[in-house]
Formats: structure tokens, C-alpha cells, sequence
DNA sequence: AATTTGACTGAGTGCTCAGTCGGTTTTTCT
DNA sequence: AGAAAAACCGACTGAGCACTCAGTCAAATT
């Protein structure tokens, strides 16, 4: 790991439990013994810093989706479904520190005024939802799942498992303990309802 | 409203909106047009301020949760998940920028060191779970709704809704559109399931 | 009318922090 | 080996911040 990876981990790791604002430059320097000059001679500010994190991330996240999804067919779209959300969680615990740090505000209020950050946020949360949304089509298209709005119902789903991992986050409840129950939630909302003969 | 009122609610803005470190008490000043000698006069600290937030959220948030459901009774626990729902979608509403607030990481990262903070937090979240809790049970008492482990079930709606919520606060995506889809969403999760004749 | 009290003021204080810069060390190239 | 380039260092700077304090003003009390 060269110096300016491992000034970018650290950050990330810093940026995600401490906050933006909250963590010093200082901070960074005595996590990585590096002196502050050699943070401003790898990245041109702290604004920067947490671009190239932004950057990374997105990166990462999309060749993950990449790789789990493209090629690969299912037995029916729950089972789609049930992949998408495994995956979800699976990532969620690889780069704990990245999603930990998508999950505060600080990068979308920046977000507002950086183009650039907004564009690296668009990336990562439409990859997200793009996989749901191709669930519920694949679930509909095989008669696996009811007729539901495939991206209303998508941004539902990713609501639930982005709000029960911000539980976590949060420390309100071990979301991990939630997982099997989730996956049962999921698949009775998402079910094609019966004929009504019962 | 008085001056100590005004400084509360203009603080409240700000902090869920700009965040708390990022908010000075000078931008309190300026909104509320007082001096900065005045805000410290009411509130021993900033930490204070927000203290005095969070207590008032709560108080609020408590009274409301208990007007809305003591003494009522509903056709079925589905009706009483719908109120439930409609009701945490209103008070998002009413109370905006609390629960913006509470969205925000740094009252839950305060209440790791500071007890009162962890209380008043307790309490909040203690009474919007337990509700969901209260619907699940009374479904399955009145036959409504499938023999799901409530707190668990309870849980994951709370996940839902709260997710929803903050697509709304990132900007992702407009949880009031989503309303109506959310509600039916939940019906399919929690209905009993049908017996296996069809 | 005199005194006390509570609300309010804003210049001042000491500290923290992002970012700079001149200089040193290490690596790479010839 | 010597020169050039890249990486690194840390004292320093200037701005911004939470909080203080000595004092003003108006209403309430005696």
C-alpha cells in the first residue's frame, strides 16, 4: 500500500466514525505518522481528499456489482432478489468504512455545490437502485412477482436495506441480526399475490 | 415566542440543515438578531443547545405519538399499520427540521459520551419502534396479519419508513410520492399468508 | 425615587485548524 | 557517482471559532 493509499484508508476510516468537519488533518497525520505537508503534497485539500475517496468508492462499488451480476442468471427473480440483497449486506462489510461514510450527509450536502461530487454520488446510488429495479422486472417477467411498479417498488426495497443498515450505524439494532427476517419481508411483499381463490 | 424560543427553533434549522459543527453560533445570530452573549446567557454551551433541542423534540414527539393512539381503536391491526404509518409520515412533516435532525449522525455520535443525550434519543426511538411493535401484535391477535416475530418485523417497517424518509433528506428521491406504494407494500409483508389451496 | 433583578450586548481572548513554504531525504535516471 | 525529480517534513500563518466579561438598559420591587 503506497503512502497516499494509506492516507486515503485512513481518512476514510476518519470521515466515516468521526465526521467531516470533526476530523482534523492532524488526525490523519498520527493514524498514518505522515506530516501534514505530505497529505497536501498527495491531495490538493481536504475538499480533494474526500473526492478521491468519493472517487474510490464508486469505483470499487460498481466493478463489485459488475462482477456479481453480469452473466449470471437466476432461477427466478426472488431468487434475483435474494442475491441483490445478500450482495448488498456482502459489500455493506467489505468497505464497512465507505458505505459508513455514504451514510452521513456531509458528501450529499457537498454534493449540492461540487459537481463533481454529485456526480460520484449519482454513480454509486443508481448502481444501487438499478439492481433492484432489474430484480422486480426480472421477478415480473417470470411471473415470480406481482405487478407492481418496478421502480417505486425498487426504491422500497432500497430503502428497507439501506435503513435497516443505518440502524447499525446508528447502533439502534444489529442489522445483521434482521437478515433472515428481511429476506422472508422481502419476498412476501414482493410475491405475486394469489387468485383469490383462498 | 420568546427569545430563548426563537434561539431553539433558528438552531434547530440550522443544525439539521448545515449540520452541528458546521453551524456557528454567529449564524444563529444572524437569523435570530440577537447578540452572541445572549444565546450563552440562555444556554450554558452550545452542547446546551442542543441538549435543549432534543428534549423538546422528544416532549413533542411523545405527546403527539401519545394522542394519536391512546384510546383509539382500530378495524384491524392493517388499519392501525396504516395510521401508524400516516402518522410518522405527518409528523415528518410537522416537525421537518427535528427529524432531519435526527436523521443526522452527530446526536447519535453525542449520545456514545453524554447520557442525557443517550437518553433523550432512548426515549424517542424506544416510542417510535414500539408502536410498530404494538401493530404487529394487535394484527396477529385479530388475525390480520402472518405469526412473524413482532420486535423483528417492527423493526424492519421502522427501517422502511425511516429509509424512505431519508432518500427524502439526500435528495435521492421523494418519499411522499412513494406514499401510497409504501402502504401497499406493507399490506403484502404483513397479511397472513394464504393457506396453500391455491 | 432608589434599588435590585433579569435580559441583553459586542468587543475581546485564546485556541484550533486548513493550508503554505523552504528545506531535507529518498528514489530514479543518466 | 552525480544530477534531477519525486516524496516528505514540520514550523509557521492567518482566519475562524466557542466562549467570556464588563457593562447597558428597562422593568419590577421596595
Amino acid at each position: 500500500m503506497t503512502r497516499k493509499e494509506a492516507i486515503r484508508y485512513a481518512a476514510t476510516v476518519l470521515f466515516a466514525h468521526k465526521g467531516f468537519q470533526e476530523t482534523t488533518m492532524q488526525d490523519i497525520c498520527k493514524v498514518t505518522g505522515t506530516a501534514e505537508g505530505t497529505i497536501f503534497y498527495h491531495f490538493k485539500s481536504k475538499e480533494g481528499l474526500l473526492m478521491a475517496i468519493l472517487e474510490h468508492a464508486k469505483t470499487q462499488i460498481l466493478s463489485e456489482y459488475e462482477a456479481a451480476f453480469t452473466g449470471r442468471d437466476f432461477a427466478s427473480g426472488l431468487e434475483m432478489m435474494e442475491e441483490a440483497v445478500a450482495h448488498y449486506f456482502r459489500l455493506a462489510g467489505v468497505m464497512e468504512h465507505e458505505f459508513t461514510l455514504l451514510q452521513r450527509q456531509f458528501p450529499h450536502q457537498l454534493a449540492e455545490e461540487n459537481p463533481e461530487c454529485r456526480s460520484h454520488l449519482a454513480a454509486i446510488y443508481s448502481c444501487l437502485t438499478d439492481i433492484f429495479e432489474r430484480v422486480v422486472r426480472a421477478g415480473q417477467a417470470d411471473g415470480s412477482m406481482g405487478a407492481f411498479p418496478p421502480r417505486e417498488t425498487a426504491m422500497i426495497l432500497f430503502a428497507m436495506v439501506d435503513g435497516l443498515l443505518r440502524l447499525k450505524t446508528c447502533n439502534l439494532y444489529d442489522a445483521g441480526a434482521l437478515y433472515d427476517e428481511l429476506i422472508a419481508s422481502c419476498r412476501r411483499m414482493l410475491a405475486k399475490p394469489c387468485d383469490g381463490s383462498c
